[in-house]
DNA sequence: AAAGTAATGCAACAATGTTTCATATGCAAC
DNA sequence: GTTGCATATGAAACATTGTTGCATTACTTT
């Protein structure tokens, strides 16, 4: 509770319940969240053009990452180190297509790759989808 | 012009002239094309209903594989060898964020990534953003 | 406690995608 | 070529998702 406030504080941002809210959520659902999803678990305490903001807010501080899905755009939280400059997220997302949820393989770096003459890559996203091992048994 | 309706036979379609436009739109522009692009591209000539209908069908027929972007989901031929039963698309995928173009970069493959135990990879999507080589001067 | 600034809720709108159903079209069989 | 059947289309209505403007409310600093 006390946590959440001082993270936003970092971040430079007013602690208002909707923020302390969208945060808890993202901390205590581990995957990845899309926007209809916050919806579904904060329930009607906030209008959903707030949700809208908060998520774009966290965006731009680097409280959050954009996760590419093959059926709309879903959010995760920054591990750390990320700020409003500097994103570092190399790291692969996995999406079991049995049980639904999208996850941060913090761990598992997106490799290397060799581009063609004249290709200047700045950012990753590599998105694996197959079964997870809780659905994997 | 009589190679579209051929490809069109061989994936058991019927040859009408939305299918042989959205098909040759997406032969001539070498691109990954969204639904809007599509529109855009075809000006008032169909419904904007139809045109999701062909993309669906042309996406189940293996003739075209959804591509991950930051923005929303694109499309983009395959290939060749992709049957409604067997797709392989283990290339990668090249957004620039100058021109805003997205583009297959059919000879690049995605690297193996070791996954942790558990873990059943089936279909890669990896999406790098920056700047192209039209754009990188 | 007061003032200034930033966040929120609400309404209206825009964009994107889906469903239903009557009509039109392609295609295979005759 | 004509016929009949299955399929594709257009139109309307609807659902979902995301954005914008503006008045009100709530943080934070002093
Ligand atoms: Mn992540
Ligand atoms: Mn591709
Ligand atoms: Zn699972
Ligand atoms: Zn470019």
């Amino acid at each position: 509770m006390e946590q959440l406030r001082k993270t936003l504080k970092v971040h430079n941002l007013r602690t208002t319940t909707c923020r302390e809210d969208v945060l808890s959520t993202f901390i205590s659902k581990k995957n990845a969240l899309s926007h209809g999803d916050l919806e579904g678990a904060l329930g009607e305490s906030y209008d959903r053009v707030t949700i809208y903001r908060t998520l774009k807010t966290f965006l731009e501080k680097g409280i959050i990452h954009k996760v590419l899905d093959d059926e709309g755009l879903r959010y995760a939280l920054c591990s750390h180190s990320c700020s409003e400059e500097k994103h570092q997220h190399d790291h692969i997302h996995f999406k079991c297509n049995t049980c639904g949820e999208t996850n941060c393989l913090e761990n598992q770096h997106i490799p290397e790759v060799q581009l063609p003459q004249g290709y200047l890559p700045e950012h990753f996203n590599l998105l694996i989808q197959g079964t997870c091992p809780k659905c994997n048994n």
